[in-house]
DNA sequence: CCTTGATCTTCCAGTTGCTGGAAGCCCTAT
DNA sequence: ATAGGGCTTCCAGCAACTGGAAGATCAAGG
């Protein structure tokens, strides 16, 4: 198979297939006019790496999760102490998106958003606050 | 004032605040020895940057939002529009965050975490799925 | 056989928002 | 004079691609 119709089976760009190349988490063989051909098993990591992406995984948990999954003697401990630590991250972000959007809306609903140039947006961003426990 | 008592000032780096001019978000006067010298105003606007890049606003945003700022006879209107944009990519983000973290709590759910090979997460990244309606 | 257009190749640059480091000048204190 | 800190510039790198240029290859049509 060539690039084109793996990047349309896997849905993943083409550009995207070359760079996972580059980086080493998969490794097409060549046909004689220089062409990526790839098998079954690229087209399957492709896969795996898209989900996996899709699931926000970082590409070197990627690496090491394909390198998990190639493993047959690995032990299931290593794959949930990844995704472990990719939920953290997750949960981490969730948290500080939502502490960003609370400040967000509120200020948001303080502003009449008129022809006026009164805004509590800007008033709140021209001064400084402690990072404490306000109300 | 130099720059390292403007960092220590405003708590940004001394490194963001020489990208802050090179970007064009501010622009200190110089001393006869080439040292950038920066009045109250520019402190202000490194403060009043600080807290938009802290609620998460684009560099492109904190521009607007510092021309609206200077400007007199802007109208509340606009910054409301640019952070409203910026609240609805917030909360993209956090969907799409949320989507993921459901997903990745359910497999680290169903994966025992032991020494054996077998793992619900590796098995559900390996194969393909629809995006559709499943439950 | 030749041309056209799609597909493939490599390589370089750009994205966002900084951050680290090198090389070198300036300033103060001893 | 020298040591140290702070300041300057410029260049490289991070993540994970994405776009584009320049050129080879291939399949189809006239």
């Amino acid at each position: 198979m060539n690039i084109g119709q793996v990047a349309r089976l896997s849905g993943l760009p083409a550009k995207t297939i070359r760079y996972y190349e580059d980086i080493g988490l998969i490794r097409p063989q060549r046909s004689e006019n220089g062409y990526r051909s790839f098998r079954e098993t690229d087209l399957h990591k492709l896969g795996f790496l898209g989900r996996a992406r899709s699931l926000g995984f970082s590409i070197e948990d990627c690496r090491s999760l394909l390198e998990l999954y190639g493993d047959e003697d690995r032990a299931s401990a290593d794959v949930k102490s990844i995704a472990q630590g990719h939920l953290h991250k997750i949960d981490a972000k969730i948290a500080e998106l939502t502490a960003m959007r609370a400040t967000l809306a509120h200020l948001i609903h303080c502003c009449a958003g008129d022809h006026r140039p009164d805004c509590p947006i800007l008033a709140d961003l021209a001064v400084s606050h402690d990072t404490g426990s306000g109300e």
